[in-house]
DNA sequence: GTGGTCTAGACCACA
DNA sequence: GTGGTCTAGACCACC
């Protein structure tokens, strides 16, 4: 349970990106709960085999996207989904990123329902884990 | 008709990823047919105001991904989907971008049901364009 | 038997390159025999639907290597073997050639004897057909 | 040990591709291990004294061939030939590539034992350097 | 330090 | 006319 994140150094993906979007995800889908504390950041790097400052630019944007909060000489803290701001501009982000892997899958020769039923499954994924974690 | 490319300088997505990702999605709506010929790399650079390298290198991506070929003298056109190869990898990458847009989703307070809905309604302004030039 | 050139114009290959050696390739299985008649430029442009120009330079080139001769009025007809002239600088570019297939096969995972194998097929494929004329 | 590369700028052949083939040849003769590191773009470059660009081209393709990953901010490493994967287009086009090596031989009056002679003494020399590296 | 991106502009090969 | 290659040099992101 300590280390469930997992880092591909060979990929055109920078490192921080990877452990923000590991953490983004892990809060979607209920693993990380509100207030929860994230492992300090040179216990992370020293897992992970990396840089510090590699951990520390991703704990500062997940706080600049209001996903975290530091309380310095305590800790990193999950926040409360309420008090995260999003603008206009993150919608549009999003239809665009949806839209890019629209043409990546019909691309790819997948039919429309196929898609649908794929993205389906995948939303499951993250709901189940959701459900399970407010039994 | 002559300029449907949007380039936004400012973004951290590179220009010549920007052009690569609207051809493939103008290609996937049917917008470009088989056998199409893509504008000149000069005279699309100068309409978009920027190094013809880059749309040149813009037209190489596209060209080793198996969207296009090039024929040196003559023009880009875009290929026969049926002669694109692809890899079981490439499935598991569609799965992880799906994965990630969710998350991205949920993180913005979307619920499942929306987040179907949205995929939805991106996915039929794909399949409305082919399906008006199959009639 | 009039026209057994493949032209592919999606290719990196220019198309007279691939002329050149797909004649030299029939000059060596002895598909084309001393003093044979090469088709007129017009004519095999208008076959391959190619620009003549592009057949002109093909057949240039061969002149200039020495497998053809062009007699102005009459055409263009293979030269005998004994008159070509090469230098060593062909064989270190043979050589090199031959190192840069062996490269490719070997990061394909092909064995040493499976590379030897693979040659000694595609060798007799040219030997048989000279057998064959010689009969 | 520095530097193995050897460029010859009068050549038809670009100077990235020049690069990218004895690069190749170098790991398949065991001389580059999986792991090592590449010379840095600007390093080579400067020892080759050509662009850096025209080596990062070299080093992008062979990246996007799964010969190497580049680690943006460390450098860029020799991949495990495992993790290489590569479709039936490759041997068509391995073959074909031996059909090309083994109409020049014949064209330059090289007899079929010969060839194999030649093809076998190449070989050699790939496979001894293995062997060597096994011990 | 590393590689990645982009520009400006030149030259060449191809059709 | 088309795209392909290369240079010179700048700026940025990553580690």
């Amino acid at each position: 349970m300590a280390l469930w994140i997992q880092i591909s150094s060979g990929s055109p993906e920078p490192i921080y990106s990877q452990i923000v979007e590991q953490i983004r995800q892990a809060i979607a889908k209920g693993e990380l709960g509100i207030g929860e504390k994230l492992p300090a950041v040179r216990k992370l790097a020293s897992e992970l085999i990396i840089n510090p400052n590699t951990v520390a630019k991703a704990y500062t944007i997940l706080e600049q996207t209001g996903f975290v909060i530091t309380k310095t000489g305590s800790g990193t803290f999950i926040t409360d989904p309420k008090l995260r701001h999003h603008d206009a501009i993150d919608m549009n982000a999003l239809a665009e990123r949806i839209d890019s892997v629209i043409a990546r899958g019909l691309s790819l020769g997948i039919s429309g329902e196929e898609m649908i039923s794929l993205f389906n499954n995948r939303l499951n994924a993250f709901v189940k884990n959701n459900d399970g974690d407010k039994k």
